[in-house]
DNA sequence: AAGGTTGTTGACCGACCGGTAAACTATGGG
DNA sequence: CCCATAGTTTACCGGTCGGTCAACAACCTT
């Protein structure tokens, strides 16, 4: 098995990158190769299609980050912190990404769903289970805080749901405005939704 | 000053429902013109760009919706009765996109602003202005719920953010999952953020 | 009826799009 | 050493993209 090629995956950081801080349909091939210091006939060596790309590279992206939230979300770690931890995460991470590029680029994973995910079905499928993932580690989080008496969740999955879309909303408006500042409070939105400050203060 | 056309019309019409089925970047000027029954040489008549046809497509169509949002969130009905009824429609509104195309749709003004806005000003303001009115609707039903009493919401401009957060969020999912059913317990999730229930039971 | 304005039409443009093909090169296993 | 395999390179393709243009048709005003 001779030579062996780091040019896939760097064509798939390019795509993710470009992707991410424009959107998928002005995303060129060209660009993505340019990016990655690749020629297109290697792009087509690698993918069959722009799409697969895409689907790949979506995968790729989420393994880059599942270890951490294997982290932040682990079970040895207060359910309600576990929350309040990830969405100080997203917040420095937005904020990083912003001071790179000078734009909030919020969710990709949603970005794209939205754009594409109606009309390229492997691309919104692969949405669809990578945001699932992520909702799984919302509704465990608030399953044990019921449990632990920390909120009143009888329905987790549903109350993930809310959690989830309220999040997934902020990360919008913050792309759409151009402004942090939205994801400042993110945790205390979080945990004000989910009943905890009332929790508390009741027990 | 002699004759008159609605194509100017049809083709804001056309290109609100192609993009917002679709999106921005995959609806070509091409495609807008022949569901408009309109020669590209007409369109170019009326507007210097596809980015302006769509600015004034925004325009357009929020303004057909304003007198709804008017009626829906009137003074002489009960705040959180106005956000009740808001949310419903919003149902009804998806529900018979969904049957009428196949999709669920969405926020054409999030889903354009998350494809585009940061890539086209003149659309990424237009997008921003309008979801901005918007949100000041929930602001005052929001405030005038905590001046009655209803709800606890000192700051009405954070909460109504959050609110629009949370139905952003819930419009973007339902688009991606194509599922209306997210959308069904919007209002019950919206009070539940404003701890209208808790309030009441309180009272 | 004339003339200026408003709107319509169809042919056309260069750029760029996603994708293809084939010749070429590097490399590790036998 | 040599050859199969993996990867690279270059040139190229048809189609579509947003946009242009100039000739033409309808209409209101005077």
């Amino acid at each position: 098995m001779p030579r062996q090629s780091d040019a896939e995956e760097r064509l798939m950081n390019a795509a993710m990158d470009l992707i991410w801080e424009s959107n998928y349909g002005s995303t060129s091939v060209d660009a993505i190769c340019e990016k990655a210091g690749a020629k297109k006939g290697s792009f087509y060596h690698f993918f069959e299609s722009k799409s697969e790309l895409a689907v790949k590279a979506l995968e790729a992206d989420w393994q880059r980050k599942k270890a951490r939230m294997d982290e932040i979300f682990s079970a040895s770690v207060p359910p309600l912190d576990r929350l309040r931890k990830y969405f100080d995460h997203v917040y420095a991470g937005q904020t990083k990404a912003h001071g790179e590029c000078g734009a909030v680029l919020g969710c990709p994973y949603c970005s794209i769903g939205c754009e594409i995910g109606t009309r390229d079905r492997a691309i919104g499928e692969q949405v669809r289970k990578i945001l699932d993932r992520n909702a799984k580690y919302f509704e465990s989080a608030i399953r044990d805080a019921h449990a632990q008496g920390l909120i009143s969740a009888p329905d987790a999955k549903a109350k993930a749901q809310m959690l989830v879309a309220f999040f997934q909303g902020s990360l919008a408006q913050a792309r759409i405005e151009n402004d942090v500042r939205r994801l400042r409070d993110l945790a205390k939105g979080a945990l004000e939704l989910l009943g905890a400050e009332r929790q508390r203060a009741t027990k």
